[in-house]
Formats: structure tokens, C-alpha cells, sequence
DNA sequence: GTGTTTAGAACGTGACGACTA
DNA sequence: TTAGTCGTCACGTTCTAAACA
């Protein structure tokens, strides 16, 4: 009755080891969060009992009295896909080394109120931060005049609203794709651009667009898809139909392997008739037929800094507001040729 | 000074609503859990004085009293994949409707240390349940004898261990891939598994190769892959190195890719020269070339199961261990054809 | 004095029994 | 009686100040 008393519903509690310590409660929490003026000899005592009992704290009754949860909340949109996957990931992960648990919500749409609800819900779990992770404009304004009550960060490629904002450089990885097929010596340069109100589709576009103006080329109106294979498939047939371009820089990897999908069905090879650059480098890519010239994301240092954003907002109020991006690399495949 | 004084820093409790209200905060408490013996009139001033204060509960207050988190613990591998991050979401967004927040933690590796120390987070955290998506054997072994003080659930292909379960029938979709070959009178059908750990992969070779031997096919060593396109592309290039199969039932959509990419580099014609199928139906395999003829699996329907099984242990500890699986459907396009 | 330890007071809620009309 | 309220206590921790070696 004494020694098999485990009862693992009862939580033990911190009195519960500081008696069999030996001990006050209190002594017991300050061997628990490693502060000074603990005898070496009763630390290792009340670590015995700790771990005797399989004693955890409980992290509502801390959460009650020290006003922090250790948690961040994120509002994510866009999975399954691999770019927000891949970044969600990341998050998770450098999030739990800082010392903090994430709480995910994933709204089933962009409106307003789907968002905001989303956001209600992890302020009621009692989050200390927020990170906003949605690649439409609209989202970053369905926040801007709301008042949190805690620290958000947004993880977006436009700067807009009030939030600290974290991104990668869309606008420069697309330069770089743009400039590749030129510095292949294409100068009829076509652009599948992403959905209108993604700020990833802009800044990529505005890159695509800027570089053909630098080298006073002339542009056209872009093709709009959704992101999908699909689109890009669809697109590709309408396209196709009517003409056939020299070389295509396509807003992400999925549209791509659609639009090759219409380039074959058409009778088209790649590169040798089309050069079709892409942009995500999904780990697929490199076996699309033929292997995907491509733009790298590096989506795990992008997790990496959005926790870095929000340790700094938790620490001071005034912080950087944005960190310098990073500019995505350019992988070369077999999509691309000179001409 | 009075009408202006919002303080989002310093929290608005129970009793500054029940100030406002003039009520006792026993009284807000029973209208925040709509609870009854409350009057109309009272309860509406109530709602009035939170709507008027911003007014959000302490969840940490809450959880120190109820001893219930609203909260579920998730260990999860495989991210950033396609199938793993679809069955994370669906079941995120069930938990929320069931009113419970999710916290992931996604382990580097599956050693049992790295997994046991992601279950020791979630379980400092409190939350009520422990759910484990992890695809590989070893996994559900690591957990075995250690009580974790909450229920757990497995999200796994194959009975082991004594949590609950839940998963799709990958024998069965299994059987559907190659009856579809057989069908289609192939005789000689190969198959290229995901790697020896993985449940997943064994239930899948287990329904290829019981489908063959019902057949009185005769059944040779299966080649094996580890999920992964260049794999695929490895595996395809040694084996059409030697010989050139009739048909192969591939593990999953991310090998076929790279089966397709090899069966095309060696000038062999999908579903001409060999006859495909692949597993999962992911977005983009619609657009392979060919568009690939596969198994589509209910990943929303699994992370809704898994939630309801979840809730089922919550409520009661006596419950079905294993719901009955759901059967992936075959879909047909064009890498598979009559011989 | 100085390093160690202790007792008591918060933190913000829900459960319970007692009080009121 | 009974529907509607209210006051007190407990939840398990950290913080503060005081007491001890």
C-alpha cells in the first residue's frame, strides 16, 4: 500500500516531492527552474524524489502565476502543399529548441472572420505570440486594425500592415531565374504567374517583369494560374494553342509539371523547343521529365527566422522590423538550353 | 481616465466582468459555461460587460481548476510529404471543431529517445491525449512499455502495441492495384516497396503479393525503395538494366515519379511498353506523363478518425480498439492498359 | 553577514454548499 | 419548494519576505 501506490491519474504534485525530499515546496521549485542557493547534496535529493515519483509540473498552475504559456500560436494556410508544410515544419521544430510549444490553426479560408476566429481561438489558449503564416495580402490587412494583446509576426513577401514581417526574397529569385534564360539568349520570355492576391505571385512577377525591362525586352501580359498542375496544364493547352513561346518562367514547381504535361501533349520537347524554368525546387522537381531547372527555397531557415522574429519580439517591444532576406538559388536542371 | 483605460498588458479578469455586471464572478463563470439557472436579463448584462472588456478567460486558470488542458499532443514524422501533412491538417481542423487546440511536435529522427522526449514536451504541456503519426514499426514499439498518464492513439498501418488505432487499409487498396493489372491481363507484375520499417509499405506488399498468389502468379523478391522519386529513378534504372516488366505496382506516387523518369530515359513508352500504378493520388499525379493511374487514400477521413478516437478514450476508457479501415479507391487514367 | 531554506501570499478560474426571494 | 445568486475553497505553481544555519 505504500511503495505500490502509483497513481498516475492523481497528479503528483511539487509537495509531494518536497516531502519525500525532505524538503519545502519551495526549494523543490528552485532545483526545478536551476536557480542558485541549492546545496549541491539537497539538489541531488529532491532530483532523486523527482525523479522517484515521475513528478512533471504542471505547466497550467506555472502558466497561472508566471503569465506564460511557452507557447506560440500559428495561423497557416496553404497546406497540404510543400512550401507551407516545409515551413510549418521548421517552425515547429526551432520553436520547441527556443523552449516553446506551438499551438496550429489551419482555417479552412482566407475571409476575414475564418481568420480572425482562428486567431480568437489561440488567444483564448493563451499563446504569448502570434505568426501569421498566409501568402494572400488580404490576410495581413484582416489583422491590421485588431488589436492582439500579443506580439505577431507575419511570414509574408509584401511589407504591409503593422506586424514585424519575416520572408524570403521572391523578387530576387525570380530575377535570377529571368536572368538565367536570358543569359541563355532568350529573348521571348513568358510568364505563369500565381493567383492575383498572392504576395509571393507579385513580388515573383514584379521580378520576372523588372528583369525583362532592365533588359529592355518586351513584356507582356503574364498567364494566371492557381498554383495547381492543374492551371499550369490548363494554361499551357490555351497558350499553346495559339502560339509557342521560346522560354517560360513558371510561378511554382506544381504549375510547371503541368504546363510540361501540355508542352508534351502538344508535341513540344523540352528544352529543345521551350525552356521552362520553375520555382520552389520541390524534392519531385528534379524528376519531372525532363529534371526542372528551378528556384531553391530555403524553407527551413524561413521557420528558423520567423521564431527568431518572435523570441525578439517577446524579449523587447522595439526589434528590427524585418531581417534581411534571403535571395533563393538557382538550380540548374535539364528544362533549360541555350538557344 | 475611465472610459479610455484599455489595458491589453495587465489581463481583465472574472471579477473586473462581474464589476461591470454588478454580479459575483460565480455568476459569469455559469454564463461563460452556459450553465443554467441564470436569468435573461442577468445573463445578458453579463455578455455585455465581456463584450464591453474584451474579456477572455485564463485558459491556465481554467486548466489548473478542471485538470482538463482542451488540448491534444500530436508526434508526428514524415512532414513535410504529402500524405503526413494532409493527415496533420484534417486533423487539426477536427480537433478544432470538437473545441480541442493541437500541439505538434515533429522529431528529428524516430530513434526512442528523440520520440520519448517529443511525448515528455507534449506531456509537460498537459494536454489530455497523446496521438502518434509515425509510419515506421519501430515507433509504436518505443511507446510500449511506458506509461504516459494519457491515452494514446496510433495513427498506423499495422496492430501492435496496446493503443488504440486507426488507419486506412493498405492491404486492401493494395489488392485493388494489382487486381486493376490483373485485370487488365498482366501476368508479370512487379513491385517496388517503400523500406522494410515502414507498416505502410509491408501492408502493401503483403496485398501484392497475397493478390498474386490467389492468382497463381508466381511472386518474386520485391525491389525496395525508401518513398523518395530519386529511389524510384535508382530502383527503375537497375532494373530495366536487366529486364523490362509488363506492369509494376509502385509503392507510392513519389517513387512512380521517378520510375516514369527511368522507364523514359531507357525509351520505354508508358502504358505501351509497361503498365503503372502507383499509391496515394497525390495532387500532381494527374499530371505525370503519363497522368498516373493510382490509389487514392482519404487522408481527411483518417485524421477525422483519429480525433473521434481520441474523444472516445476522453469520455471512456473502455472503447473499440480499431474501427473498421477504410478502403482506398483505385482511379484509372492513362499508365495502365490492356494487354 | 552570507548562503540556504522556509512559510505564506498571490495567480484566475470552477465546484460546492449556503443564502435569498 | 425552487430558480437564481453569492461567498468560500481548491487547483499547483512562483514570488516575496522572513527565518534559519
Amino acid at each position: 500500500m505504500s511503495s505500490n501506490d502509483e497513481q498516475p491519474r492523481a497528479s503528483t504534485t511539487i509537495f509531494d516531492v518536497a516531502r519525500l525530499a525532505g524538503v519545502s515546496h519551495q526549494t523543490v521549485s528552485r532545483v526545478l527552474n536551476n536557480l542558485p542557493n541549492v546545496r549541491a547534496a539537497t539538489r541531488e535529493r529532491v532530483e532523486q524524489a523527482i525523479r522517484q515519483l515521475h513528478y512533471v509540473p504542471s505547466q497550467a498552475a506555472r502558466a497561472l502565476v508566471t503569465r506564460r504559456s511557452r507557447t506560440i500560436g500559428l495561423v497557416a494556410t496553404g497546406l497540404p502543399d510543400f512550401g507551407p508544410s516545409s515551413i510549418v515544419l521548421s517552425f515547429n521544430r526551432s520553436a520547441r529548441i527556443a523552449g516553446y510549444a506551438v499551438i496550429a490553426s489551419h482555417p479552412t479560408d482566407i475571409e476575414g472572420p475564418t481568420l480572425r476566429s482562428a486567431a480568437e481561438m489561440l488567444i483564448r489558449q493563451s499563446v504569448e505570440a502570434i505568426v501569421l503564416l498566409a501568402a494572400e495580402r488580404g490576410v495581413l490587412d484582416a489583422f491590421d486594425d485588431w488589436e492582439l494583446g500579443v506580439p505577431l509576426v507575419a511570414i509574408a513577401s509584401e511589407a504591409r500592415g503593422r506586424s514585424v514581417r519575416v520572408s524570403l526574397d521572391q523578387y530576387g529569385g525570380a530575377r535570377r531565374a529571368v536572368g538565367h534564360l536570358q543569359e541563355l539568349g532568350h529573348r521571348d520570355i513568358l510568364h505563369i504567374a500565381g493567383p492575383a492576391g498572392s504576395m509571393d505571385a507579385e513580388e515573383r512577377l514584379r521580378g520576372w517583369r523588372d528583369a525583362l525591362i532592365d533588359a529592355g525586352m518586351p513584356v507582356v501580359e503574364p498567364l494566371r494560374g492557381d498554383w495547381s498542375s492543374d492551371s499550369g496544364y490548363r494554361i499551357g493547352q490555351q497558350l499553346l494553342a495559339e502560339r509557342t513561346p521560346e522560354a517560360v518562367f513558371v510561378g511554382n514547381d506544381q504549375m510547371t509539371l503541368g504546363f510540361l504535361h501540355a508542352l508534351h501533349d502538344a508535341g513540344l520537347r523540352v528544352p529543345e523547343d521551350v525552356s521552362v524554368v520553375g520555382f520552389d525546387d520541390v524534392p519531385d522537381s528534379e524528376h519531372f521529365s525532363p529534371p526542372l531547372t528551378t528556384v531553391r527555397q530555403d524553407f527551413t531557415a524561413l521557420g528558423q527566422e520567423a521564431v527568431s522574429a518572435v523570441l525578439a519580439q517577446l524579449k523587447d517591444e522595439e526589434s528590427p522590423v524585418m531581417s534581411a532576406m534571403r535571395i533563393p538559388e538557382l538550380v540548374v536542371r535539364a528544362s533549360t538550353r541555350q538557344r
